[in-house]
DNA sequence: AGAAATTATGTGACTTGTCACGTTAATTTT
DNA sequence: AAAATTAACGTGACAAGTCACATAATTTCT
């Protein structure tokens, strides 16, 4: 019946550039390739998620803290967090502590096998990092730092600032 | 105890600031953020899911074409569409017929209640498209899309090329 | 002090996305 | 033409996020 048109190459194409040609739509795919290696070096390299990583990271660096001061350092929403800690506590990886002084607070620290993990797989992400900066000059990673800054703030925006009222109805 | 050395906002401030510098530790979020922004003007606008809208704007712009197609514009795994389609098709959204020539395929259209729910949203999305166009310029916005290619194609490369053999023991 | 508001955490339900595997249909080899 | 390979699609299982709401503990206000 010839559904298809013989110009089908053509209008896919110039549909998949207009695609690639929006920052909206690029996005998802560059986060979710980056993650992917991410998934697959820790994987590897010591068999981590990435929220797992994360943590060892920053308590290994800035030392305990609890778990909203995690979720703020990691800008990630804290039952991300309040999930994963359990698993990583039955693990070793780190303890968990009631405070004290403010008994909402739950003080996370870096525990032995936790720290010996890090130092297992610290040094395959830093290598990463490494290749990343082989393919960016300083500067351009400042500009493209930039850029996410602004684009974070942007799409932070109340929507209202950008639909306005007229499906307010 | 003591335990939280006075020091804290510090340790924690500079923790940040390095996170901060770190692009894949920015990414996250920035995705997250433009997603989020994206969920709720189509949620408002249309109440549409983000690969409903990525749909019907493919499919309005393009015309029929098959979910590998549409897999292959958006940059996304076949599967996300493959369990999406039913149910725009239970909507009214599209159709979906088996290829009489090729039986493997899928061709997926849209039908005329798809193409008023995009019309009722493409502006809105639009404007948010312009609004972005606000905050970078014309040459900023090229060197973000040339920054976001060059980044998922460094993340796409095989893992090997970045922890090289160390972990194949 | 007591009431009201705020804060930290836990948890259920949902979206986006990945990978792996199975099935069926085409295509390529031999 | 039969066999082997490849391609398109469907589906289960999982990771990473979000939001909304519940609960308990602190703070603030009166």
């Amino acid at each position: 019946m010839g559904k298809r048109p013989e110009t089908d190459e053509t209008r896919l194409r110039n549909r998949k550039a207009r695609e690639d040609n929006n920052v909206f739509s690029r996005l998802p795919a560059v986060y979710a390739a980056t993650r992917t290696q991410a998934h697959k070096l820790l994987h590897r390299a010591g068999n981590l998620s990435t929220v797992e990583w994360r943590t060892l990271w920053d308590l290994y660096k800035a030392g305990p803290m609890t778990i909203r001061e995690l979720a703020e350092i990691q800008r990630a929403d804290h039952s991300l967090l309040s999930r994963a800690l359990p698993d990583m506590r039955d693990k070793g990886f780190v303890t968990m502590e009631r405070d004290r002084i403010d008994g909402r607070q739950v003080l996370v620290s870096l525990a032995p096998p936790g720290r010996a993990v890090y130092e297992q797989v610290a040094p395959v992400m830093k290598r990463r990092r490494d290749a990343l900066r082989a393919e960016f000059s300083p500067e351009e990673i400042t500009t493209f730092l930039d850029y996410l800054e602004r684009l974070e703030k942007f799409a932070r925006r109340p929507i209202d600032t950008i639909c306005e009222s007229e499906f307010t109805e």
